[in-house]
DNA sequence: TCCGTTTCATACAAGCTGTATGATACAGAT
DNA sequence: ATCTGTATCATACAGCTTGTATGAAACGGA
């Protein structure tokens, strides 16, 4: 057995790519459960038959639709933080920044933050924003803690928990009227919070 | 015409209300997606036909199961955070607190935290919870405003990732292996958060 | 007693998901 | 070149679920 795998039998046909292209699309507008397993054929150019050979079902689908939107949307995070900040102290602020800005993107509001946790249930779904997460605590909340200016403590609740107000200020300014003031007022809610992590008081300081 | 709206031609026989408690019960368990309207009507005692005749269809039910949750809820953290306040400067910590502890009850979790944004959008959602984050506003940051420590600024957007936060908070809780300890170790998350907003620095403050 | 309305049970139609089965293409062996 | 086995997919089918249409029963009022 010189290969340890399988070899494919044909060339492949990336079918699979075109049916989470086409699932992608329909279920940003429609959500997980208004979108028939025949539309996204229909726009993959396949039949349910492919469908149900290169996914268990419907679920898996969405499954591997959610891990591929976690892991872009991590590595985008972490590659945009760290082309932004210039010292330690800034990490925390302008990731938080990114990572609400990447919240705001139509299919991970819509599928990753909305229909994800109902439909594949919240623990499953945690795997997948975890190392999100991750990228934003490793790479901020430690120089607090090594600096003192955060006592030490678990960082994984705050990361969650700050991952939570965040998941809110994306929906509120995607469904408010004025998207372009809404983000302003959330973005300074959130500055507001953090405030309370970075030990500053910043919460007097308006504007 | 001396009745303004029609007289009940039988007496009232309450389906209603055994059918909402009857969703509550089986959705609270396997997810609005999971729970059939035969196993609903079933364990209601009734039929389909009195499903359909008192709502419009399965997510009427759903949205009216969701009011009342968000109703009972509103209510409850009011009363438990006066009963428990005994100065202004507390409301904010004792409100959050009891906020979090009703965000722990398992329907409140699965129903209307969970499956409620995926199955009714996020805009019908927001009205149910609103109530909620106002009674939290209106009694604590409020005064915050008022006495200084808090700069002019609107206070819907810093309630919304409050109540985002919690929102993580007890569902990473009640997923957790150990409970007591997440619940302490988030509810520590969250004090350092508001710290933030209360001006004072309790973040290099831990236990 | 008759009538109208409310309330519900039953029967039916349509759609959707998952599975089973058959067909096709292709690689490697002989 | 033929044969064989497998990977890939299309088609057909069965089952379940939702929503609707229809008819019946209960009840108040005329």
């Amino acid at each position: 057995m010189s290969q340890t795998k399988a070899a494919p039998a044909r060339k492949p046909s990336n079918n699979r790519r075109k049916l989470l292209d086409a699932a992608r699309e329909l279920m940003v507008e429609k959500g997980y459960a208004d979108t028939g397993t025949e539309e996204i054929v229909a726009r993959a150019g396949v039949t349910r038959g492919a469908l149900y050979y290169q996914f268990a079902d419907k679920r898996d689908l969405f499954l591997a639709l959610c891990r591929e939107l976690a892991d872009a949307l991590g590595q985008r995070v972490f590659e945009q933080t760290m082309a932004r900040i210039t010292s330690d102290r800034e990490d925390l602020e302008i990731g938080l920044e990114e990572m609400l800005n990447a919240f705001l993107q139509p299919d991970i509001q819509r599928l990753l933050l909305r229909d994800g946790p109902a439909v594949l249930g919240f623990e499953t779904w945690k795997t997948l924003v975890e190392p999100i997460n991750r990228v934003l605590v490793e790479h901020a909340l430690q120089h607090l803690l090594d600096d003192g200016t955060l006592a030490p403590q678990p960082l994984e609740p705050i990361a969650d928990v700050m991952s939570g107000a965040m998941i809110q200020a994306g929906q509120a300014i995607a469904a408010s009227p004025d998207p372009v003031a809404a983000r302003a007022a959330y973005g300074q809610a959130m500055s507001t919070m953090v405030a309370g992590i970075m030990g500053g008081n910043a919460a007097a300081s308006a504007k």
